[in-house]
DNA sequence: AAACAGGCCTAAA
DNA sequence: TTTAGGCCTGTT
């Protein structure tokens, strides 16, 4: 153990289960320890978090990062009143019951883009294991009591590579998307804080010009990475529970701006029964 | 062994 | 506007 070890106790008014939001299939970084405490790196900063009586408790590396945490778990909005909003009938009630606790974070928007570039075709571990392979290989370590854990790696560092670099990775097809991707945030093409100051519609737009970008993958990034609340990525799981609960089909616009949210509790609930 | 996977792209109706 | 097949690779 060195230096590391800030301690930070953030309040959740609500409700957060850490389990439920690290496993619902919006983020591929975190890990369980045995004693129910998850470890991960996100917006660059290292640390392991635990559920505690009121909130959370964090040990992490960087100073003054509390809001920023804060931020990462949106601890400002009401998930509970949420819940409720989107409980439209007993399906979704049942749904929304099930997935209490699921949080939307707010993630990294690069890191995100790409995560999802490269979750097509995939199944979860498999998308762990690009993601963890890619950050090894290119990002940059940070020590966290004792352990080395390496961050999502910048654009401007994937953008300088090429196809053979990226082949041990075993990214597959997906690595010219990567590399595409990333040359186009690097030199400014297509610039993602801008996008987060725009609209759906033109944000959606611009993500899908990228090769290897259609509906659901920018979907995704505006839903976890450029707090668009009621972006609905729609994948297998979520058409599927759609067509059997609403075969005569139903307009997402219902739930407003919580139609994300209510996209992850279809979603969570449909996986889990399989 | 052959099919399929949390999707996208292209070609063809 | 919708549909089928191929794409890398890992898993079953």
């Amino acid at each position: 153990m060195n230096k590391t070890d800030i301690q930070i106790f953030l309040p959740v008014k609500d409700e957060l289960d850490l389990n439920k939001t690290f496993t619902c299939g919006q983020c591929f970084r975190w890990r369980e320890e045995p004693d129910g405490a998850y470890t991960g790196i996100a917006l660059g900063m290292a640390a392991r978090v635990r559920a505690v009586e009121g909130g959370l408790h964090l040990e992490c590396t960087e100073r003054d990062c509390r809001s920023q945490w804060a931020d990462y778990f949106d601890l400002s909005r009401n998930y509970r009143e949420a819940r409720e909003r989107v409980s439209i009938d007993s399906y979704m009630r049942t749904a929304a019951e099930f997935g209490s606790g699921i949080r939307i974070l707010n993630q990294d928007r690069w890191e995100t883009l790409c995560s999802f570039i490269l979750s097509q075709c995939s199944n979860i571990p498999r998308i762990k294991k690009m993601v963890e392979s890619l950050c090894k290989c290119f990002g940059e370590p940070r020590t966290l009591l004792g352990e080395t854990l390496y961050t999502f790696p910048e654009p401007e560092k994937l953008a300088a590579l090429d196809e053979r670099d990226l082949a041990p990775l075993r990214l597959g097809y997906r690595a010219k998307y990567v590399l595409s991707a990333a040359r186009a945030v690097s030199s400014g093409t297509l610039d993602l804080t801008a996008l987060s100051q725009t609209d759906r519609v033109t944000a959606k737009r611009a993500l899908m010009s990228l090769p290897g970008v259609g509906e659901k993958v920018a979907d995704c990034a505006l839903l976890f990475s450029l707090r668009i609340p009621d972006a609905f990525p729609i994948d297998v799981w979520v058409r599927r529970a759609l067509h059997e609960q609403y075969p005569q089909g139903l307009d997402t616009s219902i739930f407003g701006e919580n139609a994300g949210l209510a996209q992850q509790y279809i979603f969570y609930y449909r996986r889990s029964l399989g």
